[in-house]
DNA sequence: GTCTATAAGAAGATAGAC
DNA sequence: GTCTATCTTCTTATAGAC
């Protein structure tokens, strides 16, 4: 009922769908019902329209930075410091990381909205590292070197197998944004990947 | 000095910097050096050069489907089914492929449009995965295979030690198609992603 | 806050001279 | 094949009634 919010979401998804430039106010419009000369009283411009998502777009990832990344994972954080991590809570980690990403309908969106835009709009490219490189490479190293610590994983450097961890995890994921019918085919390759990475590196 | 070709090119350029809906045909005009009205001399539409720079992709994927894979490689192909391949062998394997899809202007160009674009257009998003996941991943499927059977490399799934292998690239190239500056950072982690990777999977 | 009417300008495309 | 002039349509945005 909130119309202001109403149109954010809707200009969203089609600018997650076309691109900026492929959108037009007449059709922002008609997605949240009303004509294209009352957005003006919300909005002063299309461009306006575009930085307040980029500016729910920042609040969400300040206040929320290592949510993607905790995603299924609270079990882990919990057991993590007491036990060694069972092969079955690594994949569960890791299928939880690729579908919050993939279903997530607010993750989804933006993704693929930046996907669109990085190229126009540096704070964009940025934003996009640290949310599908930087942040995630974090976190997880800082989780292998605890498995690492625990003598679960051999002594190898945690960034590297970080990386070698989360980019399949982010290949496969960029398929089924293109192609989602393909999930069912990633989803078993991601199993056997992080099967197969964890009898390499487990102790 | 084919202008037919030189409007290509140059449409190609900015369709590849801004997507299809943010360029305009006089912009594309402009850049080949005659006014937008003589570009309808060759082209009957805006769509219509679209559809040429289009022709072209296939065409290239269709002639030199393993071009991309084999860049860098040709030692390797020679020597593979004689010896062993050495860790530094596959440090350069792994660098050139990351540098070819970095640096080889056609190649980037095609990969940022279709990364605007290929939500938009299914044929683009297939033509995106087959060139950046199937494709490499069959053909670097092959070569593990190998160096299983000889004896060089554990014995291990080598479609999932692919995905392993590639996607750590294809993850640092698209941070380095965002973020230029931070290629060397990226080449350091790429060569000791891939030393770790053999001395994980070296028999 | 939403509407209709409309301004103002941009963008794709055509006509016809050279 | 390139140009200028022009048409048409689309698109953003404003004005002003309700």
């Amino acid at each position: 009922m909130d119309t202001k919010k109403k149109i954010l979401d809707v200009a969203l998804t089609l600018f997650s769908e076309k691109g900026y430039g492929n959108v037009y106010v007449g059709q922002i419009a008609e997605g949240v019902g009303i004509k294209a000369p009352s957005l003006y009283k919300h909005y002063k411009s299309k461009k306006d329209i575009f930085e307040a998502i980029l500016e729910e777009m920042r609040n969400r990832y300040n206040k929320e930075a290592s949510r993607l990344n905790m995603t299924g994972n609270d079990f882990l954080i919990d057991s993590k410091l007491y036990n060694n991590i069972s092969e079955d809570e690594l994949v569960k980690m890791g299928i939880g990381l690729f579908s919050f990403f993939l279903h997530d309908e607010y993750e989804c969106k933006f993704r693929k909205m930046l996907t669109i835009e990085q190229f126009s709009n540096e704070e964009l490219a940025e934003l996009f590292s640290n949310q599908y490189f930087n942040e995630p490479i974090k976190y997880q190293t800082g989780l292998l070197q605890l498995l690492i610590m625990q003598g679960c994983m051999k002594n190898e450097d945690a960034s590297v197998m970080a990386l070698q961890f989360f980019a399949p995890i982010y290949l496969l994921m960029t398929v089924c944004d293109r192609e989602p019918q393909r999930e069912v085919e990633a989803l078993q390759i991601l199993e056997k990947h992080i099967r197969q990475f964890n009898r390499m590196y487990k102790e």
